[in-house]
DNA sequence: AACTAATCGAGACGGTACGTCCGGTCTTGCA
DNA sequence: TGCAAGACCGGACGTACCGTCTCGATTAGTT
């Protein structure tokens, strides 16, 4: 049915996009409206509807898929390896448009919804694997018992990304120092499950 | 100035409460409409109005106020008292308005507003208070050190609360065992701060 | 299941209808916006809404339901009468809203719409009625023949709108001087439709 | 500057026009959309922009200037001659596509605009020559006094499509006979102006 | 018993954002 | 250069919601 037709410009994509952050960062997620987005965009609504079916989507693919995720190098011990993992979770949460996007977003998306599911995928099902690497070094390094005894990664998932959550969404915290606090606590919390190590 | 005139019908105050959770649990917080509330309620808008002030200290009132808090009892070690702690937040934000509302509220109220204040002196600085006393607690048993090398109340309340809305908010997962678990977990986390057991 | 609630605000009617005749006249029927209607009277669209459905019945409202028809007196002779008709119509389209929207307002109708019959009863059936007056003291005075001989209404008043849609709208003739000239040549057209009156 | 390209095609400009008609027969001037009517031609909106400036433009040469001005003969009479012309008329103006975009083109053409000015062209200056020689005819003849006596040819035009436009757009009646009976009366109307016969 | 004053259900109010649609223009690749 | 396809900007549409205001009708307490 659809042959060629004028292709979609990219530069309405970046200016899309662009403008989604800028405004997240300037009015927050309540302030953000499509006019507003099209205005600052300097392009038409439709522009954007079309590419995106809701704003949730637009902000989703704004704030959420554009962001490119680091490779998570070996620094030679599971404390390390959680510093550096909550350091990177920091660092997407504190950006100008995440942390104003965040919350309201995960709000809008409900439990049910298909982007709630893509929503998941980027936060929870991208992470797991990369925990799942980062507890195998571990247990080659010593640091935990092999499976099944090895701690979840679903676990070690909401152990590393929740305090984040709490320290930046609930209690508004400012994040200094926080991944070096944070790494060697829950890398405590894994090592000990069955108590503290005595004598 | 004020002199007397009709009192307040306490049973407008609990139908719009009432009727706010149930629209909550039916619809979600998206789904949650002042004229439907005053529908469902069978009450005129300015009778919601009169009582709260914007949408948000209604849904605050309905799901946050309302509950009361337990005491909460020595059960004779850290990972028991924690455990008992998730529990109870679990128990908190599982119910069907309460897991409707939380982020969505979270996410209107924002880091400045005034009823964000309230809503942190509820979930974080009440809490705190608790985790204090649980954590002098563990020092008397000799579970932990005295300060100041005694675990932040803060660092406790994120550990606590973080994991639980991570699991329940973010990978969604059903919060069956979850306290039995989480408790030890943390329990762990504070008793090693020193880094993992070396070899 | 209504019962009372707050009235309408009779000046918001008003200031509505003011708006969209003012409207009408500086931007014709084709700039007549919603919402610049709205802003000029002050007022929300959905107060627009609440009182006419349509944009055309809102036109309508403050076009044609307005206009007050004065009471025709007899003036003595059939071109007398006619005359004071064309007359009258020619005022009725020559106000500045009103020349402005009656041709997008038949255009908009169309022939099945229910407010198209409702403009017709007020353009047609109700003049009708006039006419069959006016007729039939013409026939008192002895200048048109009694029933059945008599020229039909319908004929009557397409024979005297007809020529004044067709000066102003068509030719865009300027209206001075048109009752007198029409209301003569029609009644020659009725007084002798046998052909010209010879000694 | 302009050489010569690949040649329009003819096929193309039929199209359009036929969709037009068929569009306006289906869906009204108000249904009327310039993708519709490239869907339905088969083709693209750049064809019909490159043919007709605005959508105006093309309803106009799709129902106004398509159709052939027929020969108007002498019937040897004024009341016969003016029969005709309405005759004309009322078969232009009832086709299933003219009688759907007449008023709409009208309303959105205006006074001032340079379609409005070719719109009349066709609708009214045209038409007067031809009016011009019928009355000059009927001079001829003896049924009318010579000029300046004679009546005006813009009046005698206002005269005929005046009454067909009221019959067919305000009242809706059914055009059946409506020339025969229209052609005398008007004819009447011409010959008796100087007032209804005395006494 | 009359008065006062705040409450009640109902619903209109101004403002603002939503997502859709359309007119007229521009941009692809193909012919 | 024409053509089909379709993206582009601008702007109006009619709907929905928030928080406020205004009715007439209660419902106490105060005179």
């Amino acid at each position: 049915m659809a042959t060629t037709g004028r292709p979609r410009d990219a530069r309405v994509d970046a200016a899309i996009l662009d403008a989604t952050r800028a405004i997240l960062a300037r009015d927050g997620y309540a302030g953000l409206t499509m006019d507003a987005v099209a205005e600052q965009a300097g392009i038409g609504k439709a522009a954007i509807y079309r590419r995106h079916a809701t704003k949730q989507e637009m902000v989703f693919a704004a704030v959420i898929h554009e962001a490119e995720l680091p490779v998570r190098p070996d620094t030679g011990s599971l404390a390390g390896d959680l510093t550096a993992l909550v350091q990177e979770i920091v660092d997407h949460l504190t950006g100008p448009a995440a942390s104003a996007a965040v919350l309201g977003l995960l709000a809008d998306l409900g439990p049910d919804s298909a982007l709630g599911a893509r929503f998941r995928e980027r936060f929870v099902t991208r992470e797991l694997a990369d925990i799942e690497a980062l507890l195998d070094r571990a247990v080659e390094r010593g640091e935990l018992p092999p499976p099944p005894s090895r701690p979840d990664a679903t676990t070690v998932h909401a152990l590393v990304t929740g305090p984040v959550f709490a320290f930046l969404y609930l209690q508004r915290t400012p994040p200094d120092g926080l991944p070096e606090r944070l790494g060697p606590l829950i890398a405590g919390a894994l090592t000990v499950t069955e108590g503290p190590p005595g004598p």
